[in-house]
DNA sequence: CGTCTTTGACCGGCGC
DNA sequence: GCGCCGGTCAAAGACG
């Protein structure tokens, strides 16, 4: 159903985020919660944060380390178990969004939905389309502010955005 | 016709 | 040991 399609190449802009800027008009954020016990303020790999950093640096938080331990909202700190596969970097977003599939460039398929006790909201489980990418994702409305969608990204991307892909194979064509 | 969402069932972990 | 709860799977349906 989201038929996202990546921002056409034509555009070549050279601001991704003037493209989400345009693409979200009601998006901000509100918190954004770093739950990876191995990756400290370094530990925030452009690979992970491949398309999402761009929005987290238009957000104008603060990029200074330790900024992470500026959020109020106190998450359940999840260090569990952490497989081996890529998998132990946890992201947490909360945006302030009516919709709730935000779409941060990569693809994503829904394999679950959950009516979860904490939250009269239920709570959607999206996992990474491309073939050997098992990075996940939960999308959830928060309780008290429906307003909000906490966003909770499970893992890291072994592949670029297919838009980097797209500026990556373009890099000048247009005539 | 192919792809993706939906939805209920199933499974494993944790707490009591 | 049992029950609860969160996470995942997989069949069926919907949509393009």
């Amino acid at each position: 159903m989201d038929t996202h399609h990546p921002q056409n190449p034509s555009s070549t802009d050279t601001h991704f985020s003037e493209n989400f800027d345009n693409y979200l008009p009601e998006f901000e954020f509100s918190d954004f919660l770093l739950l990876d016990h191995d990756a400290s303020e370094e530990g925030f790999s452009p690979e992970n944060m491949a398309s999402t950093d761009n929005v987290i640096d238009r957000s104008s938080i603060e990029p200074s380390g330790a900024s992470s331990a500026n959020s109020t909202t106190r998450y359940r700190s999840e260090v569990k178990k952490s497989k081996a596969d890529g998998a132990g970097c946890r992201v947490a977003f909360r945006t302030k969004s009516e919709l709730e599939i935000m779409d941060d460039g990569f693809k994503w398929r829904k394999y679950g939905k959950k009516m979860v006790k904490n939250s009269p909201n239920p709570r959607n489980y999206y996992k990474c389309a491309s073939g050997g990418c098992n990075v996940k994702k939960r999308v959830e409305r928060d309780s008290e502010d429906p307003s909000y969608v906490i966003t909770t990204y499970d893992g890291v991307h072994n592949h670029e955005s297919p838009c980097v892909v797209y500026y990556n194979q373009t890099p000048l064509m247009e005539s």
